[in-house]
DNA sequence: CCGAAGAATAGGGGTAGCCCTGAATGACTA
DNA sequence: TAGTCATTCAGGGCTACCCCTATTCTTCGG
């Protein structure tokens, strides 16, 4: 039986290369691909197709959370675990909404992490307990309720805003994404008539309050 | 002997009429002033001059921090009384190095609240039972090391720190402040230069961070 | 008592944000 | 198939932000 293929992407060089070790040491897995973000993520997941995307959730520049929608969108093989600090609801549940396979929190051992690979490689879906209870209790009371988790924003939208709460300026984003300044000042403005939000502030504190960015670094 | 002459300041004005009446009904005490926010509550403090100002701390405009520490500069014979939501570290040690005399949280017994301010007219310090645990363990972890709890900045700049991050141009601060729109630019460029950040949205995130906004409205 | 530091004010210059209209492409759907 | 939506790009105009330098006044500590 071949290697489960694994790629990871963490913003934390020292997290990263220790996972990396203890995956191997463990067996039967092979990373791929390092990431230290989430666009990086997905050029690794392009180039590679891996079994697994293991990804961090508060990385600059593009979160987990939009890497694992892309990668749930475009490439339907690849299955995402999510690696969090946090065991918020907010989190788990829009990664839910997102399509992912696994959630797992950092304070997890590697004896759990094993665990979490093997299940998603054979297309189970494995919560780590602490969240679990939370997101059932969570789910079975909004039923019926529209979430709105996140109103009416595209991807481009919400890629956008991540990057001008993080600082970035319209030409710095323009690169960053590859595209004309011009589009990227038309994305913004889209963005800001939606949300009825019309300056940068407002956005920053839209951003931390819904988390697409994490204020604590 | 004479009634406790106590100033209300909350921005709900539901909270701030019902603790009202229930201050009213445990007798010994007059509320001779409401205030919507910090700037408010200072000026009623300037003319009333009452025994303690009891205020909530997530104010839009000018916290409760910020008017507590005027307060206490500036009368010092008027106590204050903190009515926080959160039992959060920073807002507490922050709440004592300005010279609060009573931390008390939001869902206290109309008990507690009469218990703290009795206690603090009779030039005591009260702090409700679930902070002062948290508290004195951190204070007394944290002696020898500088706390620097907000680095270096004066009342103007956490001010208008304040008021950017809530999303306020120049010249609404300016109005605000009853200073000229060039004095606003001013202190931004001079707190920008202290904090090295150089933008709209890193401030807001700092804000955020230390805790000068709430963003959870 | 006199620097040091804070507060307030001001002008000038460059850049970025924000808004408006307009338009082309591709994808999905009613 | 027509229409909606996402995405991309463009030009022009206005305002706000941001940086720089400078001056006056007060307050506070050595």
């Amino acid at each position: 039986m071949n290697n489960i293929r694994v790629v990871l992407a963490d913003d934390h060089r020292l997290l990263r290369e220790g996972l990396c070790t203890t995956l191997h040491n463990l067996g039967g897995i092979d990373v791929v691909g390092e990431a230290a973000d989430g666009r990086e993520a997905l050029d690794l997941v392009k180039t590679h197709r891996p079994d697994i995307l293991l990804t961090d959730i508060g990385m600059k520049g593009m979160n987990g959370l939009e890497a694992a929608a892309r990668v749930a969108k475009d490439y339907p093989h690849v299955r995402v675990i999510i690696l969090s600090m946090h065991g918020h609801e907010e989190y788990v549940l829009r990664a839910l909404e997102f399509g992912v396979s696994g959630y797992l929190l950092k304070d997890a051992g590697s004896a759990e992490v094993k665990l979490a690979i093997l299940a998603v490689a054979r297309g189970e879906t494995y919560l780590t307990p602490a969240v679990s209870k939370h997101v059932i209790d969570n789910y079975i009371s909004r039923v019926g309720g529209a979430s709105q988790t996140i109103e009416r924003l595209t991807q481009r939208h919400r890629e956008v805003l991540q990057l001008i709460a993080e600082g970035n300026t319209t030409k710095e984003m323009a690169k960053i994404l590859y595209l004309g300044v011009k589009t990227v000042e038309s994305h913004r403005s889209q963005l800001m008539h939606r949300l009825n939000i019309h300056d940068i502030a407002g956005l920053v504190r839209y951003a931390v309050r819904h988390r697409i960015i994490d204020v604590q670094n």
